[in-house]
DNA sequence: ATGTGTAATTTGTGATCACAAAAAAGGTAA
DNA sequence: TTACCTTTTTTGTGATCACAAATTACACAT
């Protein structure tokens, strides 16, 4: 019953799976601000023990998208406004630059790509789907952004959006928009005319929008 | 031999201590690019076992501080050409925003106390101190970023310079320069003068100046 | 109902172990 | 000396356990 072959699964170690899940989970808002979670339910639910489970949390920790409690307790963090708001300007400072660097570099195929992906948020945003719009609304930043080719600018980008998950999904579940994306079509014209100022303050303002009408 | 108090020691747990040690060892610039670590060892070193170790290590591959192999073996990253320019890149975004945000908050007691570290850069420069420069020059930032309220801000800096530790060393250890800090005055200038821009400027500079000259 | 103190349960921490993969060492032949 | 194969050692991974602290449950008294 004792170690699996070291490279065998899907994704190789244990711990690794669990942290994937668990960040995926995290990002796309499919945990709600404060929700606790324990070593061993976690153990439980991948079918590991808490070993793997401790590794993947200790990860998420140092990124920001688990709180650790004084006395050990992990759980989704409970942002207080100022902490939103700067997370907010972590992205106004950071997408801008990763869109800048992206625009020499997105040719038609690229632009097609994001017009696709901006389809399916409208989509997510008609059926009411507040996790499917969030993870297509960052699929279609992320898509933008890799063409940055700026990994370590991305991942620093990532973060924040992960540290935000939680209080994304309970920001766009109490408005009900019904609007598509409008942001992100300023987008996509400032890319097709090459307008590096312009898409500099389109994808600023886009980021920051949702954030600003959050005041609890 | 088993568990000792949970809020014992002075830092808390054990992996605790372990995590804050080795964090300061990498950022300082005490470990060179691409140095081995092994989980024994580091139990050994601390008087721990495995599991202590083995989480303050994932913490710090979270955060970038150690790379981890294939096979999974961890080391302190070595970093390429493009991935210094790219964190060069982040610290010339973050650290001017940082600055700024602290402007209208520094007064004379401040200042006073950042003439005094910035002396104490100098005494390191002096002495070919290498270690201590990097120590020293990161406290004169940390102390003014204190104070522009921005904990998040503030934490995805001190993470880029957790990375770019071990490399800092290897750039300052060829250098041997024997001038003053520079920067540091046009900073301490624009801040006496309320000079925003200036202080911008001047920030920007000296985050950026050091690893330009890193051509490998 | 409400507060209070005690018992039961849950939970994180750290140590230890077996195992497999990887790396290192050693030896042999060309 | 160099290349190649075998053996030994090192190393990360995951499971399991004991323990103590924190939390929860529960009963009892007011």
């Amino acid at each position: 019953m004792q170690t699996p072959p070291r490279i065998s699964e899907p994704t190789g170690a244990a711990h690794e799976r669990v942290y994937r899940t668990l960040r995926a989970r995290i990002m796309h808002g499919e945990m709600t601000p404060g929700e606790a979670l324990t070593l061993r339910g976690i153990g439980k639910e991948f079918g590991v023990s808490m070993t793997p489970a401790r590794e993947a949390v200790r990860r998420l920790v140092a990124e920001g998208a688990l709180t650790l409690s004084s006395s050990g307790r992990v759980a989704t963090p409970l942002l207080s406004n100022d902490r939103i708001e700067e997370l907010a300007s972590l992205r106004a400072l950071l997408e801008p630059e990763l869109a800048s660097r992206a625009l020499p570099r997105a040719h038609f195929a690229l632009i097609e790509r994001l017009e696709t992906i901006n389809s399916k948020v409208g989509q997510m945003v008609a059926r009411h789907d507040a996790t499917g719009y969030i993870r297509m609304n960052l699929e279609f930043h992320r898509t933008l952004y890799l063409r940055a080719q700026a990994p370590a600018i991305l991942a620093t980008t990532e973060t924040v959006w992960l540290q935000l998950g939680p209080t994304m999904r309970a920001l766009y579940g109490r408005l009900n928009r019904s609007d598509p994306p409008y942001h992100h079509k300023l987008i996509l014209q400032a890319l097709k005319a090459g307008d590096e100022p312009g898409l500099r303050l389109a994808v600023r303002t886009d980021a920051t929008q949702g954030l600003r009408m959050l005041k609890n």
